[in-house]
DNA sequence: ACGCAGACCTGTACGC
DNA sequence: TGCGTACAGGTCTGCG
């Protein structure tokens, strides 16, 4: 489900809301998550302190009540999962995982389809994900041609693999190349600098807007209060198949690649 | 280095 | 209404 504006969004609201809260206790309802039972001891007494996103990891640091990280636990939402900021007394949310217990109220992690997934890491340098953040500066249109020199793989395909940038996924990747009039099949490293540039402008344009309308909800995003995102409205190509262009007028197509759905216009994308 | 199939899971939309 | 099929925002493993 979520790319990085979807976590960004959450990891933003957690970060308004949730450090300074006590975390009083953890409770694990989701089997596949058994492994974090054994936490429980070291996150008792903690408290929170500020929410990031990591690639598409939201990740949150708990404190020792003297003032050093204790730890981080950094959850991948994968396709279906949500972090909730409830009310101690709400009623269970549907497809609950994981419940930490917080003083006031409670953190809940729900996941219709259980993939995601919920890490403990003490070591800070594993916080930082393999690839480039789109957003970070260090992204520019020449690291970006570096990273993807010699390479002959679709350049949609380029853009989802997480080792090389992190964070875009399967909207945001048609979105961009539609916003650029490239192809989903021009292979990556036969770009030339311009055309990283081009990309590079457009990616950071859409995600920062995307991020000023708290995701894209196309089917199942809620934020952490529960909401869904605004930016589906502003979707040129995404799930479109058959609609007109609203650049050239052409036919959005829908077709498979890398075992995904890639959207794009073959009238103005090239 | 790359594509591809299959796996992990559950829910929904659609055609018959 | 009911049943089968395809598809879904992610990522991993194994194979060719």
């Amino acid at each position: 489900m979520p790319e990085l504006p979807e976590v960004e969004t959450v990891a933003r609201q957690l970060d308004q809301t949730l450090p300074g809260r006590r975390v009083g206790g953890l409770l694990v309802v989701d089997a596949k998550l058994a492994q974090l039972e054994a936490l429980a001891p070291r996150l008792a007494g903690t408290v929170l302190g500020p929410v990031r996103r990591s690639g598409k990891r939201v990740v949150l640091s708990l404190w020792e009540a003297g003032g050093s990280p204790r730890g981080w636990l950094a959850v991948h939402l994968r396709m279906t999962g949500r972090l909730l900021d409830m009310d101690r007394e709400a009623p269970d949310p549907a497809h609950l995982r994981l419940r930490l217990w917080l003083e006031p109220g409670r953190l809940d992690f729900t996941d219709t389809r259980r993939f995601g997934t919920v890490e403990w890491l003490t070591d800070p340098a594993t916080l930082r994900p393999p690839g480039l953040d789109p957003l970070e500066a260090a992204c520019t249109a020449a690291a970006l041609a570096g990273l993807a020199a010699g390479s002959r793989a679709p350049l949609k395909a380029w853009l989802l693999d997480q080792s090389r940038i992190t964070g875009l996924g399967n909207i945001y990747a048609c979105e961009i190349l539609h916003a650029c009039g490239l192809s989903p099949h021009r292979p990556a490293g036969r770009l030339r600098l311009e055309d990283w540039a081009l990309l590079r402008r457009e990616m950071r344009r859409i995600l920062r807007l995307a991020i000023r309308h708290c995701g894209t909800t196309f089917r199942d995003f809620q934020d952490s209060r529960g909401v869904e995102g605004s930016f589906a409205g502003f979707l040129q190509v995404y799930g479109q198949t058959g609609g007109a262009c609203r650049r050239c007028g052409g036919t959005v197509i829908r077709e498979t690649q890398s075992q995904r759905g890639s959207w794009w216009c073959p009238g103005c994308q090239s």
